[in-house]
DNA sequence: TTACGATACGGAGGACCACCCCACTTCACA
DNA sequence: TGTGAAGTGGGGTGGTCCTCCGTATCGTAA
């Protein structure tokens, strides 16, 4: 789960595990602090690591950011007492939270377009906590009749996390866009 | 128009009018080969002129970018032959167009945004452009009863401009997205 | 045409960055 | 406890943006 390694190979060592947790740890700090386009040399000195270090365990910035943000991700999709719901609503709730979630933890949320735009590798945990979530959600939904039927899953999360990217001082303007991407899920609403 | 004064300054001198438009033509190219994170040094080498004068010429990228697309923005906003279109589809098309023009230059799609998200005045006259074009579209739509009474130019155009903002590969898809979404301004979508 | 002040120039340099190299330290296992 | 493998971090490289300031050029008034 929070494992930074594969399974397959052996595993770290202490010292290097320990390191790799400071790291993880003092970049989630600052990523909350002054956003995810902090320095990573920055990450390093806070950690009191060598930058040779940060980048031995994280090739890129994005990889750090999945570490930061994988556990978050996983937690953010989970589909709680949602089955409670009727199927419309649980999907909209489900998508509201995703969008919230993204664009409150700007950071993570501009990792995420990444995963969710490209299928980046880097991402493929915490994209496939996505899918696992969403997807079922976009089939009840169907199923029941109440969202169109061509509608496909990652069509619905990219216009999210594209409309969860606009950066607007207005939150409500936030819900207000997103609400009216929703509607377009209707079925009522196909031409 | 293309005008780098406002009208009020005094003229600039030939030599740096000179510079300027060199400086621009180097960067128009090199955004449209590269995207916009070229390096602005890289620029005022292109354009055979020192690092100093394209930081006088322009504070900022999003300055450069603006002064590169100017123009062009214009010549998109245009509104031809729409009016002879139903108010849907007038308004529909326009907003499409607007989309694959965000899409389709990266570099200008992203200073669109800034624009389009936060009023950033540097891009005011890109922004109003847009605004007095596809406001009245909107309205038009609105009162011809084909969209609904609550859509507000600014919150539909940001919609817009965040899923044009979505990067795939696959530009079917981008074309499913905005449908998806602008069908959400159907007043028959609303709860 | 000249001469001179205002204007604009560009290279050098400072502060910062990501990323790599490699002599050194620390670990884990026999 | 000794040894080789694993891991370290400081310093180097080459890149970025941006500013400073001595120099060159322009436009104009004489």
């Amino acid at each position: 789960m929070s494992t930074p390694t594969d399974p397959a190979q052996r595993p770290m060592r202490a010292d290097a595990r320990r390191n790799y947790e400071k790291l993880v740890t003092a970049a989630r700090e600052l990523f909350a602090k002054d956003g995810a386009a902090v320095s990573l040399e920055e990450v390093a000195r806070h950690a009191g690591v060598g930058s040779a270090t940060l980048h031995r365990n994280f090739p890129s910035r994005q990889h750090l950011l999945e570490a930061v943000y994988a556990g978050e991700v996983e937690e953010m999709s989970r589909v709680d007492g949602l089955e409670d719901l009727d199927p419309w609503d649980a999907l909209i709730t489900w998508l509201r939270r995703f969008a919230t979630f993204a664009a409150t933890k700007r950071a993570i949320g501009d990792a995420l377009a990444v995963y969710v735009e490209r299928d980046d590798p880097v991402f493929k945990r915490s994209g496939a906590a996505i899918t696992e979530a969403g997807e079922p959600l976009l089939k009840r939904a169907q199923e029941a009749g109440v969202v169109r039927d061509d509608a496909v899953f990652l069509d619905v999360a990219r216009m999210v996390v594209g409309i969860a990217a606009v950066r607007t001082a207005d939150p409500e303007q936030h819900a207000r866009i997103l609400d009216l991407a929703l509607d377009g899920l209707r079925p009522s609403a196909r031409g």
